[in-house]
DNA sequence: CGTAGTATTGAAACGGATCAATATCTGTGG
DNA sequence: CCACAGATATTGATCCGTTTCAATACTACG
């Protein structure tokens, strides 16, 4: 079950591509930025470019913290398991996401790969020199760190509504959104499992199962198979997302 | 109803107590640390002072953003309106806490004063100025970030759990955690009222005082007011908000 | 091809939402 | 200082949807 990590790893600092780190601004005008060129370079003398087949367990909550991480390739989520035994889903990370933020030098969640994925892995102190010494650059954390958070916010929001239907819904409309810029749209890819997603959503397994075939049932999603989605009917997915 | 921002302020930049800002370290190691003296005069010669009643809603969503803030005292909430026409309480930011932050330019919550409150404003671009030219006054911010992403993913905890006692108690405990630095411990200071706590833990106003009326009933909390609240039965309450 | 993990379906019970009514508090003006 | 009005909080009864428990179908991987 689930090793721990060991990168099967390609220890040459190669230039990582974090061309397409997304950035949001933090305070206000300004479009999207990208990494400068000289940023990257700075990104890639500090960074270990690092693979792990998916299920890798990267780190466990309170672990001592070493790491900061950003996605190249795969998907990651991030999760707590709670007293109860049950386990909450708090994210999933895609590539160009940063991830294993600490907290008094401890993480703060477990993180397991979802699928196969390759990261750039920056050693805390080395990364917290490279800050200090670049204000520009440290920018780009505070931006990323401020999506996070409206992240986690639409997720408290998702989590918080009552209806099985809307939380799914809400869940392939974000999933839709991410996906839209790249291959065809419409089709929604679900890497992640459907206990993932329910632990994700807050739901039951058996209420997630049942939410989706509602779903189905009523010509607003097709499930092509367990990994993939099809929008059916784009607006009725849109109002039962919205309405809540 | 709520007049919108219109400071009753003291427009001269009073030499503001930034000493308390709390903070966390975002990459691990080292412990609470405050702004430096030259810091907390970088940030004084920027920032203005200004005061608010009560209700006062500071911005609206979707609002074109021109201040970040900073409490220096009193206590603000940050909501959304979903569609429903129910409100969703995003979180209660409270003294040190900094809000504001701004997606593509414009605010993405309605921030409004619960008590009356003072309040640090900075304009947008030039705080943008001075965090590019100091890197470790941006880590300042990094850190507040930061911290306010761990208490939404602990929001998206409360929220998704079913029993509404257990969800009061995790805000209780929150909130008693948060102000056993300052006076007698075991009393719990609630400056909102009941329909906002509801509306931030995701239970119907009838729910959230039935809930309080059991951990009152089963002797692990009294409310001697409508605003204040003392801890009976610690141990319980751990349990409570633990078990989930 | 078989097996373990994953997903679906059904029946029953529990808990919160909702609607409606009542009680209590807070602040304001007399 | 008291009385009143509007806001805030409590309580009760019913309904609905999710959880839970249990059983079965499916799928992927060796």
């Amino acid at each position: 079950m689930a090793q721990t990590a060991d990168p099967r790893g390609l220890p040459s600092p190669d230039l990582p591509s974090l061309k397409g780190v997304r950035l949001m601004d933090v305070e206000g005008n300004g479009p999207i930025r990208l990494l400068s060129a000289r940023q990257q370079q700075q990104v890639a003398a500090i960074a270990q470019r690092v693979q792990f087949p998916r299920r890798t367990v990267m780190y466990h909550e309170h672990a001592r913290a070493e790491f900061i991480y950003i996605i190249s390739r795969g998907i990651i989520k991030t999760y707590r398991n709670l007293p109860s035994g049950r386990r909450r889903v708090l994210a999933f990370w895609f590539p160009e996401d940063i991830f294993g933020l600490a907290q008094a030098g401890r993480y703060v969640n477990t993180t397991q790969a979802v699928t196969d994925v390759t990261l750039f892995r920056l050693a805390i102190p080395t990364l917290k020199e490279a800050l200090a010494q670049d204000a520009s650059l440290q920018l780009q954390f505070l931006c990323k760190v401020t999506h996070e958070l409206r992240q986690a916010q639409r997720h408290s929001i998702v989590v918080s509504r009552k209806d099985a239907v809307g939380r799914v819904a809400m869940f392939l409309r974000a999933l839709d959104d991410q996906e839209v810029q790249r291959e065809r749209p419409g089709v929604i890819d679900l890497p992640m499992n459907r206990a993932d997603v329910a632990d994700y959503l807050g739901l039951s397994a058996e209420a997630m199962s049942r939410a989706c075939r509602k779903l189905e049932r009523n010509g607003i999603i097709s499930f092509t198979n367990r990994h993939s989605a099809r929008v059916v009917d784009a607006r009725e997915l849109n109002r039962l997302a919205s309405g809540a």
